[in-house]
DNA sequence: ATATATAAGATAGATAAAGTCCGATATAGA
DNA sequence: TCTATATCGGACTTTATCTATCTTATATAT
């Protein structure tokens, strides 16, 4: 009963090219460095971002990602369930015929409306509205300043300890 | 982020408990059929639910489960909590200190009070609701018969031996 | 052309869920 | 007391999923 990894990543990738903001290419390597995703996880999450719609991959020299939709125009809901498909919370929600009480199930009903809930909440927040909070991001100086520095390292970042 | 397997049996286990009443002896088979959950993963939620104070084990011929509380004094949150731990939908809501920006972030705000949205619906629901309405067992006559009849059959089918 | 950077799928390792098995234990009843 | 019955309780197996990496192919800037 948790969020995956790939979807926590997907989050923050999107988050940091909101705060970029739409139709800015933005380089794979810069996004996994600042928002600390592996390098070839997310390359791969992007796929399926891509796939929704909410972003356009450039391959080659100077590549990267580039955000397709208002940041005002996506919600968190939609970012989690293009990672982890339509929350259901219980498998009797999602496919009914798996459970032959759940017609007349008390408990369904509960599981019913705490989805609802969960997945109403979710969809409320948009990526603009994080990105005028601070989200996800640690800043590029302030708190953290190990990150601005390392350059080079393409793939693993160095850990950024060292504070 | 979906319930396990053994959570939704714990439920109906309990449920069925309740539905009995506090303090009567019902044994793991009786349970195990009307409730359809395969014998020994049972013996095994009972464990838990029995470690948890929620119910007493009688081993021994005539054994089975006891419930030792209230129903009205059983939330659904109760149940869910002692099978899959506490629920916390994202990691940095458990453990804060995985992201360093937790204290900072927007969309950890969000998870949070999605979190505890979700807890509170699930806290909200007793056993003794559940039991007043229709839940988890589907009835011993009526719209679904074929389970009345089925007797014996304890644990595997006797198939083989039979003696 | 060449160097750079991502695409896309295959694959492996780690983790967790789901279910099974078996020796140990406890009780009822002969 | 002895035996048959029924659960205990943990070890074990299987299966599925998550997480990450690797490899080959492709696209682009210069
Ligand atoms: S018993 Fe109720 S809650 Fe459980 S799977 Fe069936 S319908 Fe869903
Ligand atoms: S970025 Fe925010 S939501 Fe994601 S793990 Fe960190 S604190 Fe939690």
């Amino acid at each position: 009963m948790r969020l995956t990894r790939a979807a926590e990543y997907a989050i923050r990738c999107m988050v940091y090219l909101a705060k970029r903001g739409k139709g800015l290419l933005t380089s794979r390597q810069e996004i996994a460095q600042r928002a600390e995703i592996p390098g070839h996880f997310l390359a791969k999450i992007a796929q399926d971002l891509a796939r929704a719609g909410l972003i356009e991959i450039r391959q080659g020299a100077k590549g990267g990602f580039v955000l397709l939709k208002e940041p005002a125009a996506i919600s968190l809901l939609e970012v989690v369930e293009i990672m982890i498909g339509e929350i259901y919370l219980n498998d009797c929600i999602a496919r009914p015929s798996t459970c032959r009480v759940s017609y007349s199930c008390a408990v369904h009903q509960v599981w019913m409306k705490a989805r609802d809930q969960l997945r109403t909440t979710l969809s409320e927040v948009s990526l603009e509205q994080l990105v005028r909070e601070e989200s996800c991001i640690a800043p590029s100086r302030g708190p953290c300043p190990g990150l601005e520095g390392t350059d080079g390292d393409p793939e693993n970042i160095p850990e950024a300890n060292s504070v």
